[in-house]
DNA sequence: AATAATAACAGTAACAATTATCATTATTGA
DNA sequence: TCAATAATGATAATTGTTACTGTTATTATT
């Protein structure tokens, strides 16, 4: 059982993530939900975080630098984190056929089940691509990996 | 500069980190090291594991669930983790050709550069396959899907 | 081998991110 | 309207990790 209670707060945080793309931090959840609601508790977002993940509604997103982000949107879909802002930003790409393959090749000399990943892409993001006057070309790629 | 000297404990963790096969956490370098070392400190771990890092003899395995483990193999490798007992094994597969592959595939519709990628597979390990008495085998793995 | 310089140590305090506690408030079904 | 209780705000506790400090161990040089 243990019924769920309509909340505010909770409303005010869900909808927050759904609006944003840049996937924040419980902190920046806690700093743009104060705007409408001073007295909220970080405790509070911690907790209705955690609850919309368990309900499905958002996922939890924890970085390779220890930084963990929420995420609104819960299709399938793979994150990219840009190693000089390190924004993260989705990739839309046809997730199920490249998981599909990468699956099967990954379960070629193992025993288990594997039935998921999760994957993380590092590189420069197109903002920072301009900031660094480079383009997306063989040359800048090869300038990036050795600078 | 910063010459550096030899040190007993640094040895009995890379040796521990090395021998290990299951990607230790810090706290479990800390109870084995302690063996030998009552003395030791938990400071001292963390600082030897990072240092090792840094010389690139050892990396920081990050999971998904917060934990973070460390991996004495420091050839390119996917990690595998298993959902019943959460076990960290290694993958060997030729990995080069797939992570091309993948990387290109996650490249199509992104102006960035992507130059890397972080992978983790969850799924069920031999061990616990064999605990509840399932072998790999189409059946079994829808079974784990929606049980 | 003795010595001086200093890297690394053990022990402990500090820290940041997160979770738990608890008395109060808000929501909901009767 | 009211009783039951989910959710809150405020704060304390916990966890994993890093920083600090005085002491010890290693190493290069005499």
């Amino acid at each position: 059982m243990a019924a769920i209670k309509h909340s505010k707060q909770r409303d005010a945080i869900k909808n927050f993530l759904v609006s944003r793309k840049d996937h924040p931090t419980a902190e920046v959840v806690y700093a743009h939900v104060s705007r409408e609601f001073p007295n909220i508790s970080l405790g509070t977002v911690y907790r209705n975080l955690s609850f919309l993940v368990d309900l499905g509604q958002a996922s939890k997103v924890p970085c390779s630098d220890g930084s963990v982000h929420f995420d609104g949107n819960i299709s399938p879909h793979y994150h990219f984190q840009c190693r000089e802002c390190n924004a993260i930003i989705d990739l839309d790409f046809d997730i199920k056929k490249t998981e599909e393959d990468f699956i099967s090749a990954a379960s070629e000399n193992f025993d288990g089940v594997i039935d998921g990943n999760v994957s993380f892409f590092y590189g420069t993001c197109p903002e920072c691509l301009k900031k660094l006057n480079l383009s997306k070309n063989r040359n800048n790629y090869c300038f990036l990996l050795t600078n």
